[in-house]
DNA sequence: CCCGTACTTGAAGTGGACTTCAACTGCAGT
DNA sequence: ACTGCAGTTGAAGTCCACTTCAAGTACGGG
């Protein structure tokens, strides 16, 4: 089976790394497409290892594939996404990353500040807040208190 | 109604933040108790509280209900919990953090590193690499690479 | 004693991101 | 042509942390 411009199922598995179960989800959700045979088995153009590989990092950052299929509908149709593409894209994933770093780092604080007290009472504790009821009028023009933008690993 | 040494459901949900909903599936899921009335319903300890505080605060930092009905465990069972208590688990806690501190920044700073290159190439690029299949023979001794230790927050 | 509100239960639903299953069909080497 | 692996489908299952539902029961002030 010598190298070609299509890629059958298996191939592109094992070179994305997704299982072929996966290919199939995405390409139901709309993230990536195939073109078929006569006998309609799908075949890949060689950019969908591309697409995907956008589509780990991208999950890797914490997005959602609702949000990776709409950055993908922001990326060039047919064409290859060029050098400012990949900046503006990145950027995103950047700020996004840094939200999450902020939040991490006030709940180590707010952790920190509790380490000495050995408090957790449901009104003073900042770590044990349910979601910030104290200082939650309604959007608060400050900041979000309490990371609801972290979680626990995909299993 | 004036406060007595047991509550009810509702006083229990208003006072922790959890729905009364949430109480019984933690009462399932063993990580509280509570006592019955003659008629088959629920009165709390006060004591239930400080646990409930405990369970946002540990959910809050990212563990499990899995990990959360471990750590209850290793709580004194019956007497209030003690400072030294608190710093041993408020220090499991914190290198929890720092573990997710520091994947999130590796994350960002290989984000870094490809805003100027435009890769996500399959092979070179560190955010787009499956699990490090690249450096993965078995535990390697240095690091994780990328980290499956963040994730998207529960909508 | 009455009545409305609070509470009880088990079962089923939610959502995100997939995986697994069963039953079938296509593709390619000999 | 045969054979066996690779591929196809829709439906259902999985995991986690809950919530919602329906149908029925308890509590407690008046």
């Amino acid at each position: 089976m010598e190298p070609t411009d299509v890629l059958t199922v298996s191939e592109v598995a094992e070179r994305s790394g997704f299982a072929a179960s996966a290919l199939r989800y995405y390409e139901k959700q709309g993230l990536i497409d195939a073109t078929r045979t006569s006998g309609g088995q799908r075949r890949y153009a060689r950019s969908v290892l591309r697409r995907l590989a956008f589509i780990r990092a991208a999950s890797n950052v914490g997005l959602s594939l609702d949000e990776i299929r709409t950055e993908l509908a922001g990326l060039p149709k047919g064409r290859t996404p060029t050098k400012s593409d990949w900046h503006r894209i990145s950027g995103h994933w950047r700020t996004r990353l840094d939200e999450q770093l902020e939040a991490l780092e006030a709940l180590r604080d707010k952790l920190d500040s509790c380490i000495g007290c050995g408090c957790l009472s449901l009104k003073q504790c900042g770590i044990s807040n349910p979601a910030d009821k104290a200082a939650a009028s309604d959007d608060a023009p400050g900041a979000a208190y309490l990371p609801a933008l972290l979680r626990r690993p995909p299993h």
